[in-house]
DNA sequence: ACTTTGAGTGTACGCATGTTCACTGATTTC
DNA sequence: GAAATCAGTGAACATGCGTACACTCAAAGT
């Protein structure tokens, strides 16, 4: 990497370089799990010798919290498009069960690793992804409390209708990532399920509370 | 430990070494996860020269394996103990909560290592993991389907609400597990919501397949 | 009483790791 | 076009690791 083929500019050969570690690390996470990940590791992966790594991140526990942001920033993008299409208004369950498995479909690395750091990875890390975790259940709480079948509950069923989804969409994205390559019927059979659940989720609220 | 203090038979105190090495092993795997532990540190810990360890073990990820054994003897235990007690038969919900959260407190360290190694640990490991909770599921199946409001239900739906409450009680324990020492009303909050959320489960059951 | 067994020891090995340091040379700055 | 910057290099280190091997010496078997 004396040369790096076509010269860029400085500061984009150095974020080629940073996207290279961050994609490598998480790739080797996903066989072994972050925290059994080296930096020399990473580093070899990368095409870059171990000390060069130092220059981007000072810590592996560093590396850790900047895939956390990317992975969430990535989510965040997608509910933020969710919102804004009209079908999402009146048909929250069938269009949340699509977006999470397309979701979790086109970035499964984000998503598993999210959903394995989150209880296996370094003590940072799973702090900050139970605070992301937090965060997001407060805003979809926010999106929840405007649609219409549910403008009248109490704030507090509402976190805690919101709550039950989130620990759903963890639970499914797990599934889809556990889930081997190549199964489409499989996926179909996992979506249907997250819809069957949350639609539980809705009705059983609904029902007890009169 | 060339001499055991008080002598035992050959037997046992094999046993009772195998027992330090699996209790060592338990416990730093809290701090750091599984995966994180070396065969030296678990010697160590337990007061055994590394070579020792192979006497009990022929890897790290057998020893691994006996703890999941360990782990769900536990828990297989508890449910037996609790299908006996009639109480449980009117109230299933209030006595799951009561058991699930008795369960966790009493062996702690064991639901923290399935909770935790579930999605984080070795392969071998997690394989096996994910094997006894399906175990677990078709198991509290049968308990469900004896059970009067439910006996008319059709098999798929008991096997699913059997899913979900298995679901629920790995999370709830992650939360259990996760809490603070000394905080009793923590747990009464992760109780109750573990009460809510079975309720839900069953509310909404009922009264969509009608 | 003797032999056998086997849990636990101690040394030694090769290997991967994280971090240090002085370095190089193309890009940027002036 | 000279000087400064700084992403990436490469050698060196101390440390912890898994495992092999030859060993000891009480308990168990005879």
């Amino acid at each position: 990497m004396t040369e790096p083929a076509q010269s860029a500019s400085r500061q984009a050969q150095k974020e080629r370089t940073r996207q290279a570690i961050l994609a490598s690390a998480l790739e080797l996470s996903h066989e072994k799990g972050f925290a059994q990940v080296s930096l020399r590791q990473v580093s070899r992966h990368a095409g870059v010798v171990p000390t060069a790594f130092y220059r981007h991140f000072e810590s592996m526990d560093q590396l850790g919290l900047a895939l956390v942001e990317q992975s969430f920033s990535t989510l965040r993008r997608m509910i933020r498009d969710a919102q804004r299409d009209p079908h999402v208004f009146d048909n929250i369950i069938d269009a949340a069960a699509d977006v999470l498995v397309e979701a979790v479909k086109q970035s499964k690395a984000h998503f598993a690793f999210v959903a394995r750091e989150r209880v296996g990875g370094p003590e940072v890390v799973r702090t900050a992804i139970r605070h992301e975790l937090d965060l997001f259940v407060s805003e979809l709480a926010v999106v929840l409390a405007r649609l219409p079948n549910i403008e009248n509950w109490s704030t507090e069923d509402v976190q805690m209708v919101s709550r039950l989804f989130v620990r759903n969409m963890v639970s499914n994205a797990e599934e889809v990532v556990e889930m081997p390559d190549g199964r489409p019927d499989l996926e179909e059979q996992i979506k249907e399920g997250a819809r069957r659940q949350m639609r539980l989720i809705v009705v059983g609220f609904r029902d007890w509370r009169s």
